[in-house]
DNA sequence: TTGACGAGTGTACGCCGTACACCTACGATC
DNA sequence: GATCGTAGGTGTACGGCGTACACTCGTCAA
């Protein structure tokens, strides 16, 4: 059956919804590197040109990835505890995105924030507002937590993906990063990243700046540096 | 003069190092999305298919140009006060960072880490266990740092170039935004993103985790997750 | 009946990275 | 000095990319 013959029978037409969604889907499949308007196109059955109908561009249909990506963030707990509502936030941010691993790449590369992200920033800056964190003191936090507020903990390298072969002489010209990975391998990982708790790590640091703000917050902590 | 002529009078010929000068010098000009192999050839007044005799392919002249940058960041200064010398050595690394943009882009798209970062981060794990850390506590202080220690802070998106005109409906979208954006155009910016002193946000949170480490390690802090 | 319009099509252009075969100048070897 | 291996630069070509632009065609309002 050709795409003419599919045309006149059944065929669901195309939206900016269903465009988005499959996309999605193909990056989670196929990683995003293998994600062009032409494999999309393929994928929805129907010729590349015909998705500049529904978005503008290719930066178009990132932006609108990032956002559905975003939307599946679980919305803030209830709760008086401040600080556990931003945990529990933040690390359902996390499991999202480990769910699209491509989304991190994808999120930072937007140049701006797209509507999603916004709504989820103002959703955030709320909760430590209603925490009793002051507008300024929120206002550094929010900065402090970058990339974590949404999950992301930007590691240095990534770490899955196949490692080769450990380098021998890796320990001897690096013994720090050696040292630490000895220390690290608690289950078995040989390489410099491997054998790393990821939740564990990640967990670590939230807690930190948590536990930091809240302290600046006890104080009553004022940026000094109004002009 | 043809490039026939120029081989027979006087020339320089092209290796692996002058590749990479020239390939961070194009980037530093005119950003990394116009850096390709043909322009980056064309700049060398070569044909594009000479680079592949110094480097093997895009990705490891990539590799090449985020060594070259982070080879810029300073060496560790002497001292007793371990906070004053990573703090010192991060905010090299920044500023190195300020003056190659396109490097937070490039290094964090590396698969995995380049010989240059990995010395890096050795002689920062040293000056951690130097300055009394634990291996336990050094390792963990490090995912706590992510790219920090590289000096790039992970903003969630990019609050240079060129903002449209504000957006009148976003203060009633996103109140809790608004109010942060109030409070930092301290001088007048008046996007999310703009007005906020990035030098000061980057230190605010850089001493929160470094006095967080601190206390840890007076406490005698070790992680009770082992097995 | 017509005619505007929205959705999908087809063709084409100029980029990109790079495989592969080639040439050419040079330094070592006999 | 003739020979030859080799390193470095060349030229051509391929397949893929994003997307501009002109088109067709089915639907529906007037």
């Amino acid at each position: 059956m050709t795409r003419q013959e599919a045309t006149r029978t059944q065929r669901i037409p195309l939206n900016r919804d269903r465009v988005l969604r499959a996309a999605v889907a193909l990056a989670d499949s196929t990683g995003i590197d293998a994600l062009s308007m032409r494999r999309l196109a393929q994928e929805l059955d129907v010729v590349p040109m015909a998705l500049y109908k529904h978005v503008a561009n290719k930066e178009e249909l990132l932006d609108g990835m990032a956002d559905a990506v975003v939307g599946e963030i679980d919305p803030p707990a209830a709760g008086p505890d401040w600080q556990r509502v931003v945990r529990g936030r933040i690390l359902s941010a996390r499991q999202v995105l480990l769910r699209h691993p491509w989304a991190v790449r994808v999120i930072e590369s937007r140049t701006g924030p797209t509507p999603a992200v916004l709504a989820y920033l103002d959703s955030m800056a709320g909760t430590f507002r209603d925490g009793g964190l002051s507008a300024d003191l929120t206002h550094h936090v929010m900065h402090a937590m970058g990339s974590r507020l949404l999950g992301f903990s930007q590691e240095l390298f990534d770490t899955s993906g196949p490692s080769g072969p450990p380098d021998p002489g890796l320990a001897a010209r690096h013994p720090n990063i050696a040292e630490l990975a000895a220390t690290a391998a608690h289950d078995g990982g040989s390489t410099v990243g491997g054998g790393c708790d990821d939740q564990f790590e990640f967990e670590f640091a939230l807690d930190l700046l948590l536990d930091g703000f809240e302290n600046l917050r006890r104080q009553g902590w004022t940026s000094a540096r109004k002009a």
